[in-house]
DNA sequence: TGCATTCCTGCAAGTATTTGCAGATGTCAT
DNA sequence: ATGACATCTGCAAATACTTGCAGGAATGCA
């Protein structure tokens, strides 16, 4: 079957999974190291029990992973080179932001 | 307000948008140029109407933009290096398709 | 003008995502 | 063992997305 449906698919949940603000902070956050739960909701705002639904998520998709220290759980990101792509689309919407207000891109 | 939000609320729109098979197909396809619906829709195996609704989706969100030349609308990407920067997550897709069935990534 | 072509829009049913809450699990201190 | 703490999971209601279909608008040709 065509692969290049296949990957799409694929590429589409990767997307899907990135289509939270919530997510993206977090995931911004993480980049800067290892952090328990408490720590990242406290730093975005959110509640723990938020935070934590949304790490499953990033979990269960292998974009994350846990280590448990005591009562704490750290995560911190899989993939270094994906975050860095992640924050290289953030350069889009800056031109977006900056740009359609003025002309329409 | 904090603007770093706003813009991870921005980008998760983006990345909304993307979360299709069908529209990241689509964006790949626009990759080597203009085309016109019906084009898309045989080279993607939809119909018109399918791709039509994500076409008008893609427009209002000024990632493609329209030119219509007799009865057909011509569609072509606002940013292409938005379209290399989807391509080059495609990389991460492939890592994981690659790596997650031996090891665990 | 009449008719086929090409594409668009609105609507409705089905499906998926998000969110908070209530309760469960595992850890630590007393 | 009891209680406080950090986090997890399952559930249900609200919300959003997807899809096909029916009908509409613009174009071109006889």
């Amino acid at each position: 079957m065509p692969s290049r449906q296949v990957v799409a698919k694929e590429l589409a949940e990767i997307f899907g999974l990135l289509s939270h603000p919530d997510r993206i902070r977090l995931i911004e956050e993480l980049r800067q190291g290892e952090m328990d739960v408490s720590s990242l909701a406290q730093s975005l705002g959110l509640r723990a029990t938020r935070v934590s639904q949304h790490l499953r998520l990033l979990r269960t998709h292998h974009i994350v992973s846990e280590r448990r220290e005591g009562r704490r759980h750290f995560y911190h990101l899989n993939n270094p080179d994906m975050a860095s792509w992640i924050v290289h689309g953030l350069t889009f919407i800056e031109q977006r932001l900056a740009g359609i207000s003025k002309s329409s891109i």
